[in-house]
DNA sequence: ATGGTCGACCCTCGA
């Protein structure tokens, strides 16, 4: 049976629920998880969301900042919202969806950005980004007969010299710093996590995410990273028939700065 | 070489 999960930052969830509408329509995932839903739990479009089909919601949000959200077609249970770093920040959510004869522990993550100056030492947010991610060691990728895992979400981090429009001119840019692809693919190593995206797109070939808002023509300059992960367990990998990218959501009417990632799954 | 744009919300913060 086909399976597919979708991941998109979308920078405001009730700013853009047409154009979230609009994809769920077109692309039909059986679950779409949201990162920067910037909404209180209270104030959630749950009924926009049951219209388009998908009635089973699990929400994370705040007021004004962060928020994570994982809305299915199928019912989902909700395992963990895990406050990282013991701040309160809502950035992240677990749940539960079965796909043919298997069950999917499913994380949706939003990891701090981490502010413009790469030194722990004097920014605070870099600090925190960095510690986040050290604790999302914590965060591995069960797997047995009939349980997979996968991980997806804006995780702020570009660890190829191929997510980067430029891999020098990025080296001390935040999101693509040593220090943070190191610390990025040893976590994700350690999780014991594949990264399904470039499984299925070689690492030689460039691939992006995201496009600033600062650019005066986000295509013509091209200058994209690589921000939003999709990762699984060893023994789901196999399943995966492909990845799509939706840098044409790039374009559409009052973007968010992140496309939506699409992964597939052929299950039994 | 620098500043450039968003969204939420109370005006500045976070990205």
């Amino acid at each position: 049976m086909p399976f597919s999960i979708a991941t998109w930052n979308i920078n405001s969830v009730r700013l853009r629920m047409p154009l979230v509408a609009q994809f769920l329509a077109d692309y039909q995932p059986d679950v779409l998880c949201l990162q920067e839903t910037k909404c209180p739990d209270d104030l959630f479009p749950l009924s926009a969301f049951r219209k388009a089909g998908y009635e089973h919601v699990a929400i994370s949000g705040q007021k004004g900042y962060h928020g994570v959200a994982t809305v299915a077609r199928r019912p989902i249970e909700i395992v963990e919202k895990r406050r990282f770093c013991d701040n309160g920040d809502c950035r992240h959510l677990s749940v539960h969806v079965e796909a043919g004869s298997r069950r999917i522990l499913l994380h949706n993550f939003y990891v701090p950005a981490g502010g413009d100056e790469p030194d722990p030492e004097i920014n605070p947010k870099f600090r925190h980004k960095l510690d986040f991610v050290a604790e999302m060691h914590d965060v591995p990728a069960l797997e047995a007969d009939n349980l997979s895992s996968v991980l997806v979400g804006d995780l702020n981090i570009a660890p190829l010299e191929t997510d980067v429009w430029s891999h020098k001119q990025l080296l001390n840019v935040v999101s693509h710093t040593p220090i943070e692809t190191t610390s990025f693919e040893a976590m994700r190593r350690a999780g014991n996590w594949v990264d399904l995206m470039r499984q299925a797109i070689p690492p030689e070939e460039k691939l992006y995410t995201w496009w600033s808002y600062r650019a005066q023509d986000w295509a013509a300059s091209d200058r994209g990273r690589r921000l939003d992960h999709v990762w699984s367990s060893p023994n789901l990998s196999p399943a995966l028939t492909g990845i799509k990218v939706l840098r044409h959501a790039r374009g559409w009417e009052r973007p968010s700065d992140h496309v939506p990632v699409i992964a597939s799954f052929d299950l039994d």
